[in-house]
RNA sequence: GGGCGGAUAGCUCAGUGGGAGAGCAUCGGCCUUACAAGCCGGGGGUCAGAGGUUCGAAUCCUCUUCCGCCCA
């Protein structure tokens, strides 16, 4: 048997063990065709981006819940990848450009996605490195990335067929385009944040009498593009208005004035001017009213020559300018401040520009139905539930999906116009003439898709969609789908969307959302404000066991993680106690030779500590099925710790000097450590393999031994009851140890009593194991007599002594019993209030009352015996 | 403005109709040969406030206050 040294080395340890996982090929499924299959694919990180603390919860509560069911017996599956994040890549590798003053466009679009090409070669790597160090047990043989060969063929399918089905159509619409990224975003890309503003009161002056109307607005630069003035059609103060015509400053020209019930009658003074290409509504309301839609401001956010003077300004000047000169001009009535909800780029954080231009778009409307059903019927379960209402909210109301982005990284529209015959065609290979009408002179469509697109494919298109492979047949759907609430529209809506339309199933039965990573303070972590967590400093300072055991015992459904370095330190310490119970257990299995395990002859400690193991299997299994991480991982630190070390390592250095209970005791320390190891695994992969290896074992690796099951393990209620009556009595002995300042090396005198024959009977029974744990040098057990100048402690049903003549403080015995006696009364009338109650006793369950009775009984006894002690030492006071 | 969630020990949180709990922190005592990253023991709470339902409310209902998130 190895001996440990006396204190664990993680860092040598984890790289040993992860090398020795992935070499032996125990991450790839076994392809058991007898055995149930668990399959999860990972959420696909950028593959610009490097391991934050999201990404280590999100991949720590992957990975205890494939290494749980792999061990638990299932043909486990989980494929990782990265996402080619099209914005964001595209954006790192033109900063990269700007430092050798280029542009991408100096390059032209083939060495500028040769150059991206290169940096992912070189850099796209880290982060799958960095899963590793966290001890993720992917199956990298299958490693995917969103612009591989397959998944491109996938993708381009996939917009085949939905072409093809009227499902995709390009077309002049209103988008949000940011200047910055120059491209346009979906909706759902554009964060809204409240921003100090101004509302600018604007005169517009009718064409015909005298008259005007004043509008207010937010963004006075684009009136330059307005074309009518909007009231609501049942407000008072305009209805002689609707239908004439007025001046628009500046630019002179006449738009009428038109009614429609979208314009809110309190906002500013109830006329708003309708600015088609500019606003989202409206866009909608030019639609309902057939508008001219009139585009002021182009791509880059400058000023177009429809805006006449303003041509070419940018548009932040053009705003200042047209203010001032309607100012200048008396168009200007008053400007109050204002707080204006300002759309944000989510990639670069520039203010966003709705803006009227072509794009190809996804009917949702049709996709989302199923995808609302699937959730509503239960075939895709949302943990926790409360998120079901978030989804079908957003479902409800989906609107077009915008998936064409002007940039050159991700994966081109493959779509070609002709330039003889105008025609578009869709095809899934490359065209080289027009199918139309033949020409050769065709040209592929610039834009490509929104890295969302692809990625919504990604549970089929990793397994090898469209072949019809085994991996898809095997492994699809995918058993749960791991992930936070930010990306339950970008990427789970879409996944359901469009699993159930091209493979016509659910692509996970499950989706687990979980909780966002935030400082100790509760605030998100950010580089801007100092505070992140790096996983990969942290697991170098404290280890990947625990850094996952914090985020699993902080991961409490529905609440945010706030997360401290200490806490990790603190978990830190925890693994540390189990190397260090591991290497008792290992110190005291030198002369250790395997055999059956007599359970009758097993002293009682040992049968209740494989009880207490029996129902801790239970309780972590039922609530990893539940997903409640947090309670699972609390349930083991709670029994290794504070059950197996505090108390049956303690008691086994009794039975550890015996001769045949040696050898019953080793068992059971085996039995009980190995089990623990098995059950801890998927929380702390690494120290786990490094103990169980040192441990006597079957099998190559713990990662392939059994989950525990709680059979294995014999429940044993009585002695369960026996031992937390043990318990009492010796915290009770501590306690008076501690209240008189006792050396806890020295040995001391005990009297228990009780009236109960069974209670005394244990305490003769397993008196040696008492006089361990409680220090003492004798324990006399009688069933009366209290013994003269003792130290005392009562319970329900014993009374406990120390007696030590000359050393007894009587004030002091006095006090704690008063103080007791206090506490006894207060709960004693609470539960006689209730029995007196005759409600109480007509209406509560009987069970209830029956267990009051019992209890006020158990109380009287109580008092009486604090009562009889205080005489005693009231007596001994005079 | 609409929706969702939260308020329980100093901190982080569990408890969802019948004796207020855990971890960490704190205080006191200990180097008791697995572990001082440890052991033993203690203190600490009108369960945000008000009202209601009930024999009984931290727990269910209503309102109020404060905090967070999402949407408009």
């Amino acid at each position: 048997m190895k001996e440990l040294p006396k204190s664990y080395d993680f860092q040598e340890v984890e790289e040993k063990w992860y090398r020795f996982w992935e070499e032996k090929g125990y991450f790839r499924p076994r392809l058991d065709p007898r055995r149930p299959k668990f399959s999860v694919v990972i959420p696909p990180p950028n593959v610009t981006g490097s391991l934050h603390i999201g990404h280590a919860l999100n991949n720590t509560i992957q990975d205890i819940l494939v290494r749980y069911k792999r061990m638990d017996g299932y043909d486990t599956l989980w494929v990782p990848g990265t996402d080619h994040a099209g914005i964001a890549t595209q954006n790192v590798v033109e900063r990269e450009l700007a430092k050798e003053g280029k542009t991408r466009h100096d390059l032209g679009r083939e060495a500028f996605l040769e150059r991206v090409w290169e940096w992912k070669e070189r850099f796209g790597n880290r982060i799958i490195q960095q899963l590793k160090r966290l001890g993720a047990s992917c199956d990298w043989s299958r490693l995917r990335f969103t612009m591989d060969e397959g998944l491109s063929r996938a993708v381009r399918e996939v917009f085949v067929r939905l072409w093809e089905e009227g499902l995709i159509y390009r077309g002049d619409y209103i988008i949000n385009w940011c200047p910055r990224c120059h491209t346009a975003l979906a909706d759902i890309e554009v964060e809204h944040r409240p921003t100090p503003g101004k509302l600018w009161y604007i005169r517009y002056p009718l064409v015909e009498g005298q008259g005007e109307v004043v509008v207010a607005t937010t963004r006075p630069e684009t009136m330059l593009g307005d074309t009518a003035v909007a009231v609501h059609p049942e407000d008072e103060r305009y209805r002689d208005l609707i239908g004439r015509k007025v001046r628009l400053p500046l630019i002179g020209r006449e738009i009428p004035v038109i009614a429609d019930p979208a314009v809110d009658p309190e906002f500013g003074t109830g006329a708003v001017k309708v600015t088609p290409a500019h606003d989202f509504a409206d866009f909608e309301m030019a639609e309902r009213h057939g508008l001219p839609r009139v585009k002021i401001m182009d791509e880059d956010g400058k000023m177009t020559p429809e805006a006449g003077p303003y041509a070419g300004l940018d548009r932040f000047e053009a705003r200042s300018r047209v203010v001032a000169d309607l100012e200048a001009q008396g168009f200007l009535v008053k400007t109050e401040d204002y707080e204006v909800m300002l759309g944000h780029c989510y990639r670069c954080d520039c203010v966003v520009e709705p803006l009227l231009s072509k794009q190809w778009f996804v009917r949702m409307k049709p996709l989302a139905q199923p995808a609302t059903a699937a959730v509503e019927y239960g075939f895709i379960r949302l943990v926790p539930e409360n998120w079901n209402n978030l989804y079908f909210d957003w479902m409800h109301r989906i609107r077009d999906w915008c998936i064409s982005r002007q940039i050159w990284w991700g994966h081109r529209i493959p779509a070609w116009t002709c330039e003889d015959c105008g025609k578009t065609s869709v095809a899934r290979e490359d065209l080289e003439v027009c199918p139309e009408c033949g020409s050769k002179r065709i040209r592929q469509e610039e834009d490509v898709l929104d890295t969302w697109f692809s990625s919504a494919l990604w549970p089929f298109s990793t397994l090898g969609w469209p072949e019809k492979t085994e991996d898809l047949r095997t492994f699809y759907p995918t058993s749960v789908l791991v992930t936070s609430f930010d990306i339950l529209f970008f990427w789970v809506a879409r996944m359901i969307m469009m699993g159930l339309h091209f493979m016509g199933n659910i692509p996970f039965r499950t989706v687990y959302i979980h909780a966002l990573v935030r400082d100790e303070k509760g605030q998100k972590m950010s580089k801007s404000r100092g505070n992140v967590i790096d996983p990969v400093v942290m697991i170098e300072k404290y280890g990947a066991d625990a850094l996952r055991f914090t985020l699993a015992a902080l991961a409490a459904q529905g609440r945010d993680i706030k997360l401290s370095e200490s806490r990790i330190e603190g978990y830190k310490h925890f693994v540390n106690k189990i190397w260090n119970a591991i290497r008792f257990v290992l110190l005291n299995l030198q002369d250790f030779r395997p055999r059956e395990l007599p359970l009758e002859e097993l002293p009682l400690v040992s049968r209740w500590i494989l009880s207490r193991l029996s129902y801790t299997v239970e309780r972590v299994r039922d609530r990893l099925e539940a997903y409640e991480f947090d309670q699972a991982a609390l349930a083991i630190y709670h029994f290794f710790w504070h059950e197996f070390c505090d108390w049956y390592i303690e008691a086994a250095k009794l039975y550890l000097r015996g001769e045949e209970a040696r050898k019953a005791t080793q068992e059971v320390l085996l039995r009980v450590a190995e089990a623990s190891l098995r059950l801890l695994h998927p929380f702390m992969p690494f120290v786990t393999e490094e103990l169980w290896q040192a441990l006597p074992h079957e099998g190559e690796s713990i990662m392939l031994a059994p989950y525990p099951r709680a059979e294995e393990f014999p429940r044993d209620p009585e002695a369960e009851e026996k031992m937390s009556f043990l318990m009492e009595i010796i915290v009770a002995l501590r306690n008076i140890r501690a209240d008189y300042n006792l050396h806890p090396t020295r040995e001391i005198p005990a009297v228990v009593l009780s009236e109960k024959k069974a209670w005394r009977d244990l305490l003769e029974a397993e008196a040696p194991l008492v006089k361990l744990l409680a220090r003492l040098s004798e324990l006399e057990v009688r069933e009366a007599g209290r013994p003269e100048a003792a130290a005392s402690v009562v319970l329900s049903e014993a009374e406990v002594f120390v007696p030590l003549s000359g050393l007894v403080d009587i004030a002091q015995e006095l006090s704690r019993l008063y103080k007791e006696k206090e506490k006894t009364e207060r709960e004693l009338s609470r539960v006689e209030t209730r029995l007196n109650n005759p409600q109480f006793l007509a209406k509560a369950p009987a069970e209830v009352v029956e267990k009051e009775k019992a209890r006020a009984r158990e109380l009287q006894e109580k008092l009486q015996r604090i009562q009889e002690n205080i005489h005693r030492f009231e007596a001994l006071k005079s």
